[in-house]
DNA sequence: CGCGACGTTGATTTGCCTCAACGATTGTGG
DNA sequence: CCACAATCGTTGAGGCAAATCAACGTCGCG
């Protein structure tokens, strides 16, 4: 297993000991995907929480028309999981699909609260991750309300030039709330304004 | 100072002896606010994160425009501050202002930090709540692509009865994302498909 | 080569916004 | 106790951003 990716980026916000990462390690398990498989069925329960070691996913909601929206993506160094059914034990609302082949290291439900008794400083960890991760969502939200389509596409590809590259046009148009024909002609219009 | 909601609501979440919930409420400070009165101004730096003893609040982004973009409703039992702004100690993006007399417990970050220290069990108590809210923010990211306006408003008023009764129409508008006049015309809709 | 996945372009439609005018209710000072 | 101003909600006319639908272009790949 490569971990060291996951130990890097958990170095960069809290300090372990030699015992409490080989701890970690032993609770965490490896597994590779191939681009298009799924990690996450919708309806099924979400058994892990992710990291991503390379690779690149998508998690996204499947509404009743059967139109994808896509809640987040997760390339190297980024979490991923449906939370609300990993903590709830319950079906999960979103997919997670590899839109590369990707390779994770997981966590269930069982060894990350057993991890967070050992070693309280997790608790911290996840703590702040899920705290900025909070606060990055909500000013999704008011983005979404208060700037066109133009200044939000704009703003993700500014803010996540490499998902810009990595990612098909119509999966960003999806996770910027518009549709595939639109963000189509934004970018024409981006290119007509530019001379 | 009325800290019994504060620890009825931390009881729900862990297991605090006496003598840690004596130290947090040593760390908490206690401060009263009026109708129309700002806990945050957008600008300032946020310097608490607060605890809705008594009243309610709304959370919102003011655009360039001067339009206001409520983020939030904070009523009895929840937490309201402009996280990252109080993380980071920067000017916060976002106001926070009393829509009823309010009574808060507020915690400084270097309270709040000393508090983690000598108490983990509350870093776990933080990480599940911005666990939580983190799934339900997004939710409505999802929400606001997937729903129309109807079912979005329907929904505000089954999962939030009592801010639906309690705020004016034209901030659940805002939450919303529509304007006041368009809500009203949902309403009137609504009644006339009652029939 | 031909097929599937992705992107583009145009015509039409629609959900929601803007602007403007008009109630209804509340509260407050003269 | 009334007058009058805020504050909040309603209604209608007109407009625009973005959706839908449909057709077509392009590239990579089995």
């Amino acid at each position: 297993m490569n971990s060291k990716p996951l130990l890097d980026y958990i170095r960069n916000h809290i300090n372990l000991t030699a015992q409490e990462e080989t701890l970690l390690l032993s609770k965490a398990s490896n597994r590779k995907f191939l681009k298009g498989q799924f990690v996450v069925q919708q309806g099924d329960v979400c058994k892990y929480e992710s990291f991503v070691v390379s690779g690149c996913m998508k998690t996204f909601y499947q509404d009743n028309e059967g139109h994808e929206h896509i809640v987040m993506f997760a390339v190297e160094n980024w979490w991923a999981s449906d939370f609300d059914s990993f903590i709830t034990n319950t079906p999960a609302t979103y997919c997670i699909q590899c839109l590369e082949n990707t390779e994770l290291i997981q966590f269930t439900y069982e060894n990350l609260e057993l991890l967070y008794r050992e070693v309280p400083k997790l608790e911290r960890l996840f703590r702040i991750i899920f705290q900025r991760a909070l606060a990055v969502t909500e000013k999704r939200i008011i983005n979404n309300f208060a700037l066109p389509s133009k200044d939000r596409y704009l703003q993700f590809r500014a803010q996540y030039p490499e998902i810009d590259q990595r990612v098909p046009q119509y999966m960003i148009a999806s996770y910027l709330g518009i549709t595939k024909e639109f963000l189509s002609k934004i970018r024409s219009q981006l290119i007509s304004d530019q001379r």
